[in-house]
DNA sequence: CCTGTAGGTAAGTGTCCACTTACGGTAAGT
DNA sequence: ACTTACCGTAAGTGGACACTTACCTACAGG
């Protein structure tokens, strides 16, 4: 898989986070700011911007007593890139087979148990 | 918010389903099929497919006794134009900042409150 | 009709994670 | 120095949700 693909993903998975990028899109917002239009607490939108920020998606600086966060051109324009990728990637699928008129997938035997044991992940 | 970006996030949002999606990129597969290379038991596979078709992006048909999973072109083209959309939207406000040579953010007063006390959501 | 394969669904459980409150720490104003 | 605004972090909790097992239905072959 891609990890930075799945590390964006889950960076904006969330709905709150997701908004949180939304409105930063709008211009750089100190953190109170974010809060008070959200319906989280502050410390809510601390914990978000961290993990936005480990993502590469948002970088902050000091401003006063303040603190201004704001997007990542490069974080974003990366992330951007992957998505891209995978979206050509799903769409390549349905030329491929609109140029074969029919493929007939005969997989007779293959995998005969039913319900079978797994490991747990992680 | 964009609702159909945020289920479309929700349905991806899963390293697993994600994964599923990756598979059936790659073209139609049946239940089975993608169980047996996923760390996850059969019926797992058929509660994310459920969850894929409702977002629209995955179709499904009977052959014999299977059920062929195939990508959906229309929700997957319809998902990454609003995803164009967003990078779109998140990187114009760049060049609006590049623009104008210094915004002063003088906001003084605004939300006086420390921790202010928020309602759960749903 | 019976057996075996394929798959959807119900019900239950464990774990993760998005929240909260509480606290400490820095910068500006007086 | 004292106060006030702003913010990050620690610690703890509740709920969602990604899993599991168990059960039932549908199709194909003998």
């Amino acid at each position: 898989m891609d990890t930075y693909l799945q590390a964006g993903l889950d960076a904006l998975g969330d709905a709150t986070r997701m908004a949180i990028f939304q409105k930063l899109a709008a211009g750089p917002l100190a953190v109170n700011q974010l809060a008070s239009t959200l319906p989280v607490t502050r410390p809510a939108v601390s914990q978000h911007l961290k993990v936005l920020k480990e993502a590469g998606l948002v970088t902050d600086n000091r401003a006063g007593t303040r603190r201004l966060y704001r997007l990542n051109p490069e974080g974003v324009a990366r992330l951007r890139a992957h998505f891209d990728q995978m979206w050509t990637q799903a769409m390549s699928a349905f030329q491929a087979a609109a140029e074969t008129p029919e493929s007939p997938v005969k997989v007779k035997g293959e995998s005969h148990a039913t319900d079978r044991r797994r490991s747990r992940r992680s």
